[in-house]
DNA sequence: CAGTGGTCTAGACCACACT
DNA sequence: GTGTGGTCTAGACCACTGC
């Protein structure tokens, strides 16, 4: 950590050219890629602590300052959490306040929490081989065991979303219906604590679709009621895809909402 | 800018008791807020730099890096851009790469550029007098004047989005359907440049619908195709809303795309 | 070359939470 | 009071742009 050399040894700037520009990487971005690092070997933990700035700075020979620019961008990744005169914890998706960050569904009146929390009921839960395209998403081959998730979520006593999840087999050993079931939270939390799997992004395609019959019959809505389609592809550290996940959102009473800055 | 006593005289955040809280204001807050006013009142216009971080140390008499941290914030919110060895610039809508950052639909296959510019067809434009919900949407009142505008984009020749917008009428005297037709570039970029009013943020409320048959008729589909009904509303500095917007993509070859973080 | 933003440091002090 | 993050300063040096 030699600030006369700063030669990139965390390489996470893709360089642009072939064999040209020596990437440049500020100290840093170092030191952002060392607490990635940590982060993603589970030496902290969600909800934990990290140690102070202090602490960091003296551990990668830099100073306070440099430490705490790093851990500003990990914040505002929502990677961290600062929390003044107590210190810095790993985001988790078992916070009250941050628990739908990833569920852009709003009632059409009223805030968030007006109907109060949503009734899960998973309808179907099993283990199978992937298809091409879940493949691809989900960066396996095909043929590889996935785990597929089918569940209903009520807001109000009404049916309002139906959701099929794929899930890569191996980081999902022993992940059962029943574990969903009785698990009461956002699943996220779940996989976070059982798995060891954090969500830290995702991207979403909308798009206005029908619903077949199946899809009917569990959302209570005939035919020619136009849906939303949000397909979701979310990742854990390194960029690495972690699920597929295909909603039907009906949007009588509630809308997508999304804040453009 | 007396640092020793650091009292709240620009009141940016809302203090949530009654009386209580001195409500401190970092400096670097302030100076957010001053750089703010500046940018509001058109000292520095879209496009143009604004004066340098020593300059503007020197006039508000901080240091460079209280400076520094005030444009940092301003830059995260897209209000300034920076550029090294340059200077620091006011944001614009009229710039290449930028031109569709409050667009999100997004062809299904290759990436935003592929299909070329969108054609843009204005169908209609009108001055009327505010709905109630309209004119609680722009914070006027009921029979406000305001201008309505319809136009049709279409990519690759097929016509994709259909949108309704509405302005008040004050701020958008002299905006004809002509000057509108004219016009070739982001509909953003002429607000900026012919009528001083830039956009800095939007809020987006996202459903599935099934269109009327004049909106089929527009966007050459059947009476049973899903859309997606987007209304935003597009607000200028200080909050303040400037537009509503209905628009219905057609997501037969494009998708919404959203990214989570 | 000068001027700009970008990085890094060292130190002082403030605000907040816990004990 | 102690320890944490948050603010502010002053100065040095680096990287990029354009004259």
């Amino acid at each position: 950590m030699n600030n006369t050399s700063p030669s990139a040894d965390t390489a996470l700037a893709a360089p642009d050219n072939l064999a040209a520009t020596p990437a440049f990487s500020p100290l840093y971005q170092q030191i952002k890629g060392l607490i990635l690092q940590s982060l993603q070997s589970g030496e902290w933990k969600p909800g934990e602590s990290i140690p102070s700035e202090m602490e960091l700075a003296g551990r990668y020979r830099v100073s306070q300052g440099t430490v705490r620019k790093a851990i500003d961008e990990l914040a505002a990744g929502h990677l961290l959490v600062r929390r003044q005169g107590k210190g810095t914890f790993v985001a988790t998706h078992a916070e009250q306040h941050v628990q739908y960050r990833f569920l852009k569904l709003v009632p059409d009146t009223g805030n968030l929490d007006s109907e109060g929390p949503a009734q899960r009921q998973i309808v179907d839960c099993k283990r199978l081989r992937a298809t091409a395209d879940i493949a691809r998403a989900l960066a396996l081959r095909p043929g590889d065991p996935v785990l597929q998730v089918r569940r209903v979520l009520s807001f109000a006593g009404e049916p309002t979303i139906l959701e099929d999840l794929w899930l890569p087999g191996n980081p999902f050993k022993g992940l059962t219906a029943e574990r969903l079931s009785d698990y009461h939270g956002p699943m996220y939390a779940l996989f976070e604590t059982e798995f060891g799997v954090r969500m830290v992004r995702a991207d979403e395609k909308i798009r206005a679709v029908l619903p077949d019959t199946a899809q009917q019959a569990l959302l209570n809505v005939t035919a020619g009621t136009p849906l939303l389609s949000v397909e979701r592809v979310a990742y854990t550290y390194n960029d690495t895809p972690m699920e597929l996940r295909r909603g039907l959102y009906c949007t009588e009473k509630h809308h997508y909402h999304n804040a453009l800055s």
